[in-house]
DNA sequence: GCCGTTTTCGGCCCGACTGTTTTCAGTCG
């Protein structure tokens, strides 16, 4: 029983509680204790399991005795006795945008809907529409997320994705048979989604190596099982798919295997130029050709030599130009995760973080980082508990305390005292220029009002951007990926706005977000605007979100030039304004 | 269901937006 189990039990029993039209006083006692339970400092299960929850404020009687029961059990009565009341897959319906529990529990109780399949047919019926407070609209809007929930179905977040590679890659190099093994397909091109992954092993032995990858405990269905080749889904649904090749094989087949296609096909083109045909096993003279005869390549890098060509990292082989560039000898010297020195744009308990300021802190030096700058929610993200010009100043002021401590201790650490402030739907900022003034940099923010038209949102976007208080913009388009698309905005315009102000964007490097989108990188880059990889941590965990920026910004063609948090402490100052 | 006490029960977190209404309920951040 881990914390987030305990946590997510809590948050069901809300949701039921919810759709029982239960007093929603008491539905919000378990959200909250859900939230505490997450937030707690200390081990919250163990703490359970003993029944030692005494004096934790927010968990009482009823909330203590459940959360004893199932970490010493494992199980919740009252929990499944909730569960038992409603179909199995009603949870799937709050995935619905514009579902909430009344609308939920609207279409269950006087249509039957019990499943997200329910709900799309009681929609096209014209049945949904037909309810009290739904109408055509209503009914279009659900379809809409519908559709884009099938879109996607087939789809993952890295997040979702980067636990099963490294223990898949991890299983298959121990194995006895395997000589090499990597992970090819748009998970190693760094795509920030992926429909599958492919993995690749050198072996002379292939059905020994297949058996293993296919027998593992996290395969839940082998869907294809050949001599070379194999398919599985894992528990999550993701398909993993393995292709095992000879040593000498090996370096075509990662080439071929990691793609693009299309970044393939104009490496083809460019061997036969050359009298050569390359597949994914090999580079081989054309027939009648008279070029010398191609020897075994052991890496990919040898290959792209071969063909006259800088070796191209995985992330920029999207047949955007790499190519010309790997052959004038200008590919970019992309960043390295190794590069940052520090960060900015994290969150603390002080509004909807989850670590403390000291925790967040400890844990960036733990990373070796030299800087970290928190930027908790302002005022006008209640939801997120944001921070009122009161609460924000005591903030600074405790940095302050917090920098002179690590000043005296002789550690060579500084938290940035910031922001992430919400620009208002007028393009306003939350904060008065009096009170920016008084931090060391400020993250402007869109939160609420997303249905703006684009040119009013791109309006709202520039105002904010081209406040002299403005150090960079969070998250550009607001998308969630999987989940919610971008809001309607003109990106280049942004861009535009941000190069004449010297407003650095960020790439908001929460796996959920990756924004703002590698495909604009490289125009921003032209027009001289600098990069600010920020994880968007509320939790001390989430800052290895870092692995997932770095990624994302080679993918945008970025060098270490064009990150400000690979400046040193020291730097990194003059270019936040401090 | 929890809190703060006025130790017994009333009060508990805001504001914008949307769509369905025609004054407001539900959703979302």
């Amino acid at each position: 029983m881990t914390r987030e189990a305990l946590a997510d039990t809590l948050e069901q029993i809300a949701l039921l509680l919810e759709l029982k039209g239960e007093n929603p006083f008491k539905v919000r006692a378990y959200k909250t204790g859900a939230e505490t339970v997450l937030q707690f400092t200390g081990d919250i299960v163990g703490r359970a399991r003993v029944n030692d929850l005494s004096g934790i404020k927010g968990l009482v009687d009823a909330l203590r005795q459940k959360l004893h029961e199932l970490a010493s059990t494992g199980k919740l009565e009252y929990y499944e006795n909730l569960k038992s009341e409603f179909p199995a897959d009603i949870f799937d319906l709050f995935q619905i945008q514009g579902l909430g529990p009344k609308k939920v529990k609207a279409v269950y109780e006087a249509l039957g809907v019990a499943s997200v399949t329910d709900l799309k047919e009681a929609c096209q019926s014209g049945a949904v529409a037909a309810l009290p407070g739904f109408g055509k609209k209503s009914t279009e809007k659900i379809l809409q997320s519908i559709a884009f929930r099938e879109q996607n179905a087939d789809r993952f977040r890295l997040d979702e994705v980067v636990g099963p590679v490294e223990l898949i890659l991890e299983s298959l190099r121990s194995h006895p048979d395997c000589s090499m093994a990597e992970v090819a397909g748009s998970f190693r091109r760094g795509k920030e989604t992926v429909h599958d992954v492919d993995f690749l092993v050198a072996t002379s032995q292939p059905e020994s190596v297949i058996d293993h990858f296919v027998n593992q405990e996290w395969v839940s269905q082998i869907i294809a099982r050949g001599d070379t080749k194999a398919s599985v889904n894992l528990q999550s649904g993701l398909q993993c798919d393995l292709r095992a090749v000879s040593t000498d094989e090996f370096a075509c087949s990662l080439l071929y295997f990691t793609g693009s296609k299309e970044h393939n096909v104009a490496l083809r083109g460019r061997a036969n130029d050359r009298g050569y045909t390359l597949n994914e096993y090999r580079l081989s003279l054309q027939e009648g050709s008279d070029s010398a005869d191609p020897p075994v390549f052991e890496t990919e890098t040898e290959l792209y030599h071969f063909l006259g060509l800088g070796f191209v990292p995985p992330e920029l082989r999207e047949n955007s130009g790499e190519l010309e560039a790997a052959e004038k000898g200008n590919l970019p010297r992309l960043v390295e995760l190794e590069n940052l020195r520090g960060t900015f744009h994290n969150h603390t308990t002080a509004s909807d973080g989850r670590s403390s300021l000291e925790e967040m802190a400890e844990a960036a030096i733990e990373l070796g980082l030299q800087y970290l700058g928190i930027a908790d929610h302002s005022k006008s993200s209640f939801q997120a508990n944001g921070l009122n010009e009161k609460r924000l100043l005591a903030q600074v002021k405790e940095i302050e305390k917090l920098n002179r401590k690590f000043a005296d201790e002789g550690t060579s650490f500084k938290i940035f005292a910031g922001s992430e402030v919400d620009i208002l739907k007028d393009g306003s900022l939350d904060f008065s220029d009096e009170i920016l003034d008084q931090l060391d940099y400020a993250v402007a923010s869109v939160h609420n009002a997303m249905t703006l038209s684009e040119a009013d949102m791109t309006r709202r976007i520039i105002r904010a951007v081209s406040h002299p208080g403005i150090t960079m913009l969070g998250h550009l388009t607001g998308r969630l990926l999987l989940k919610r698309n971008a809001y309607a905005v003109d990106v280049a315009a942004v861009i535009d706005a941000c190069a004449a102000t010297g407003t650095i964007i960020e790439l908001n490097c929460s796996p959920w977000r990756l924004d703002m989108d590698w495909r604009w990188w490289p125009l921003a880059k032209e027009k001289g605007v600098k990069c600010s990889i920020n994880p968007d941590a509320h939790h001390v965990d989430q800052l290895k979100n870092l692995w997932f920026g770095a990624k994302l910004a080679r993918k945008g063609w970025l060098t270490r030039e064009d990150v400000i948090n690979t400046l040193p402490l020291g730097e990194v100052e003059g270019v936040i304004g401090v």
